[in-house]
RNA sequence: GCUCGGGUGGCGGAAUAGGUAGACGCGCAGGACUUAAAAUCCUGUUUUCAGAAAUGAAAGUACGGGUUCGAUUCCCGUCCCGAGCACCA
């Protein structure tokens, strides 16, 4: 047995070590209080990981060793969303099916992980692509089908329960999210063919088909998610992305909305995430006003947060995607106004947003203002958005930058009706007055009434006099659900002759092998050419794959009883493991993965599947790696730093260690491979306290008070970091008891053997070869290698009695100065201390005679003395 | 533009129920060991001024104010950096 510090040997000793005792194997024990930890889904890219990667991964792993030695049975388990388009691309290229090129990836990810010394339970492992997997995400699939929303219930329920209620009762309070369909009695639905019936039933279910507009990427073949498209391009490859009209699958994830909002409140995430999430939702309250369209029975429906503002509207705009566009123009404007429109929607994003000044037409008609009586001018324009509220605004250009800046270019009159509380506004007006606080104005019966007052008051009245209703609406969309795509999960779902979808019962649906991966760019998926395999006995196949998002939005679930045949989780382990109690992953998921999840949590809660509607109690995000330079790592800069080579160099150890030291997790922050070099002189200090120069050097001799205080104080401070997250900071304590030791030539069994523990978790290997040679062996014939393991061991207690002081040096400052420093025993009256320090040399100097005006003394701390 | 973070040595970063600013590490400088180098170890290292030195003084946590015996920490204003959202009525 060598006596330097060999880290190669030492690593892959271990490292076989426990992959043969299946160390991190766990079972469901109801004697132990359980821990979930857990990191974000790995997407196994073939490009290899750089060490930035792994920095969520060895937090976790510490956490997760932690509490296992603090006595919790702890689920730290790893799997790989592993259907996507990378995977798809690359077998375009190459031809070669993405299972296979996933599975080699998978491996050598699997290789660099272990090699890292990460803890994970890998007989829990989970891939989305397995059809053992996605069986199940085909059964949640078909659950949101067979489910609608009940608003007054606020839970989701089966689509029987309401079949039944409108048989018997009809439409009438079905309480259906969002039941904007056209009333009905019960011997209508009865008599309803069932096509009618499934047209109204499919705007009741919760997975639905919706003819939307949805982001067309030409270059792809496919479909984009909103947060897939930045800035009118594609994420991924940067291809245009135009706007199209197309049906498709989605989730009715607004009928959740406000819950996701509510939810926020309970549960541990950083405010950053949090209110991106509340912006993504985007809920506002207001309301609805009716606007009768003047010399006609036709009424316009604007959607305003600002009804206090309502005598300062001077005219209307409707957006141009409008359906019903026609019906508020006149025939000699209709020309020019559908040229307008026409225009408006082949435009791309891209370029509507580019457009910096307000465009529009006049539609010739005028609505009546209902508050004043008044006829204001109807407009077509561009900068109101058909999604969003009612497609209809009321402008108020006095006070909204963008009403202001439409009637600018058209000269529409602008009247201001609300002003600063205490001030005059400039008239005229060079700009919007868009404060959300101020007094009315020229408003009739508002005049004098706050912005929040007047928005009561004129809501009152508008509810009052029947021309609208208090409403909230959402920037949230229904989840898009379809791409038409190869590699995803099939939908588990057939059409007959009408088109009417059933659900297959019989899963899994598995994904047929092709020929060709290509999109066919006719907007269908690769599977539309398998015309056996599409057409079935029942019906017609969907040939839409689902989205990345829906392996992704479960599979924490599916961890706790990964190969469970039957059920997606058992009752049992769903109970013992309850909800993840650490997430660790990157913030860029805040408004994808992180939402979805939430959301299916909730869904699966209503349905009584699990107990909690939160999948994720703390969520931290971790920080970048930078490269040397200070930019993002990638191969375009070649500041790329591969933990394979770091590992080599130094050891995985040494690796996990400085990622840690480097600074707080949640910060990005440069790589520096110098500074590797101070966790490598750190571990040689720590071995040279075992070893003096060739020999074993350790004793049994009792460990002094002195001793006593640096172990106790290290154990109290890791513990707490560790707590925190705080890993930075543990690591200069390590330095700062090793430092000490080695002072004092330390080298005493009852103070190395807990410290060793104590850097169990962040150092795995070196901790675990030097408890070894401390003797924690076992017997020979011992074959459960956990017995005699570090990492199975207790982590120590601190026990405050070796931190507590007899004594304190005080800084005494004169005026808040520091001008001496005096040790007093923390039992001295304050009289004592007050004269002793009166008395002192330099106390005397500093004050030059003048008298004393105060005597502080804060017990421990400090003394002041102010002259 | 709006929202949320954040500005501390040459660098990564410590320290906030208000109490000795700069822990720990990197880098740098000097020294020990060595024929020499590497490795290792030791010492110093916020800035300015005075001093040969020990040391002493002043300033100092983006900037300007305020509260306080005392502010990196709390309050007000300004500037800068990062992230998110962005015609959402």
């Amino acid at each position: 047995m060598s006596s330097q510090y060999q880290f190669s040997d030492i690593e892959k000793k271990w490292r076989l070590a426990w992959e043969k005792s299946e160390l991190y194997k766990i079972e469901i024990d109801p004697n132990k209080p359980k821990y979930y930890v857990l990191d974000m889904f790995p997407y196994p890219s073939g490009s290899g990981l750089h060490v930035g990667h792994p920095l969520g991964y060895i937090a976790s792993d510490i956490v997760a060793r932690y509490k296992r030695l603090k006595g919790f049975n702890v689920l730290h388990p790893m799997g790989y969303d592993a259907f996507g388009l990378p995977a798809e691309q690359y077998a375009i290229q190459t031809g070669q099916h993405p299972a296979i090129t996933t599975e080699q990836n998978i491996k050598r990810f699997r290789e660099q992980l272990n090699t890292m010394g990460f803890s994970f339970d890998w007989t829990r492992e989970v891939k989305t692509c397995d059809p053992n997997y996605y069986k199940f995400t085909q059964w949640i699939f078909s659950l949101f089908f067979n489910h609608w929303y009940d608003t007054l219930a606020q839970k989701a329920k089966p689509i029987k329960e309401l079949e039944q209620h409108f048989s018997v009762h009809g439409s009438k309070n079905s309480c259906v999210y969002p039941g904007d369909f056209t009333p009905f009695s019960a011997a209508q639905w009865r008599a309803f063919s069932p096509l009618q019936k499934h047209e109204i039933l499919n705007q009741c279910r919760l997975a639905f088909m919706d003819e939307t507009t949805v982001n067309w990427c030409e270059a792809m073949g496919s479909i984009l998610a909103n947060e897939e498209v930045v800035n009118g391009l594609s994420e991924r490859g940067e291809h245009p992305v135009i706007r199209k009209k197309m049906k498709q699958w989605s989730l009715r994830i607004t009928a959740y909305a406000d819950r996701l909002i509510e939810g926020l409140n309970r549960i541990e995430w950083s405010n950053a995430i949090k209110e991106i999430q509340r912006n993504w939702i985007g809920k506002s309250q207001g309301a609805e006003i009716e606007f009768v369209v003047r010399g006609t029975l036709k009424t316009l429906r604007v959607f305003t947060t600002r009804p206090d503002t309502i005598f300062g509207a001077t005219f209307m705009v409707v957006a141009p995607e409008l359906e019903n566009l026609s019906e508020f123009c006149t025939e000699k404007n209709w020309p020019s106004v559908s040229a307008y429109a026409n225009k408006s929607r082949n435009r791309s994003e891209i370029e509507r947003m580019a457009e910096t000044h307000k465009t529009g037409v006049f539609t010739g008609l005028e609505a009546i203002n209902p508050f004043t009586g008044e006829p204001i001018p109807i407009y077509v324009g561009e900068y109101v958005l058909a999604n969003y509220g009612t497609g209809v605004i009321m402008a108020v250009p006095a006070h909204d930058e963008r009403d202001f800046a439409f009637a600018k270019s058209f000269n529409l009159p602008i009247i201001p009706v609300i002003k600063p509380a205490h001030s005059e506004l400039d008239l005229p007006l060079t700009e919007a007055f868009s404060a959300k606080e101020g007094t009315c104005f020229n408003s009739g019966f508002l005049d004098g009434l706050s912005v929040a007052d007047a928005i009561s008051a004129a809501t009152a009245k508008i509810v009052k006099a029947g021309w609208g209703k208090t409403t909230v609406h959402y920037k949230l969309r229904e989840a898009g659900f379809g791409r038409q795509r190869y590699w995803g999960e099939p939908f588990p779902l057939v059409y007959d002759a009408q088109g009417i979808p059933s659900i297959l019962e019989s899963l899994p649906v598995e994904l047929p092998s092709v020929e060709i991966y290509k999109p066919t760019g006719n907007g269908k998926s690769p599977l539309s050419a398998l015309t056996q395999w599409v057409n079935t006995p029942k019906g017609i196949r969907e040939t839409d794959t689902m989205p990345g998002w829906a392996g992704s939005s479960w599979y924490f679930l599916r961890y706790t009883d990964p190969n469970n045949p039957q059920d997606f989780a058992s009752k049992e382990a769903l109970h013992y493991w309850n909800q993840v109690d650490l997430y660790i992953g990157g913030s860029e998921h805040a408004t994808g993965h992180l939402l979805y999840s939430r959301f299916w949590t909730k869904f699966l809660f209503d349905l009584g599947f699990i107990a909690w509607d939160e999948p994720f109690q703390r969520l931290v995000n971790q920080g970048m790696i930078l490269g040397e330079d200070g930019q993002k790592m990638s191969k375009r800069w070649g500041n790329v730093v591969n933990p394979d080579d770091v590992c080599a160099a130094y050891g995985a150890d040494a690796l996990r260690m400085y990622e840690m030291f480097l600074g707080p997790i949640t910060d990005s922050k440069p790589w520096n491979t110098q500074g590797i070099e101070g966790v490598s002189r750190f571990f040689g200090k720590f071995w040279r306290l075992f070893y003096h120069g060739e020999n074993w050097a350790v004793t049994d001799i009792p460990a002094t008070k002195e001793e006593l205080k640096i172990l106790h104080k290290t154990i109290k401070k890791i513990s707490d970091d560790i707590e925190n997250l705080s890993f930075n900071t543990s690591i200069s304590a390590f330095m700062v008891a090793v430092n000490e030791l080695t002072g004092l030539q330390s080298r005493k069994r009852e103070i190395l053997e807990p410290m060793l523990v104590l850097l169990a978790p962040f150092t795995p290997y070196l901790s675990e070869e030097l408890w070894h040679r401390l003797g924690n062996s076992g017997s020979s014939n011992d074959k459960r290698i956990d017995s005699m393991s570090i990492h199975t061991t207790q982590w120590p207690m601190h026990d405050s009695g070796y931190l507590t002081e007899d004594y304190f040096a005080y800084p005494i400052g004169i005026n808040g100065k520091t001008r001496a420093q005096i040790e007093f025993d923390l039992n001295a009256s304050e009289d004592e201390i007050q004269a002793a320090v009166l008395g002192h040399a330099m106390v005397v100097k500093w004050m030059a005679g003048k008298p004393m005006k105060k005597f502080i003394l804060v017990k421990g701390r400090i003394v002041n003395v102010v002259v």
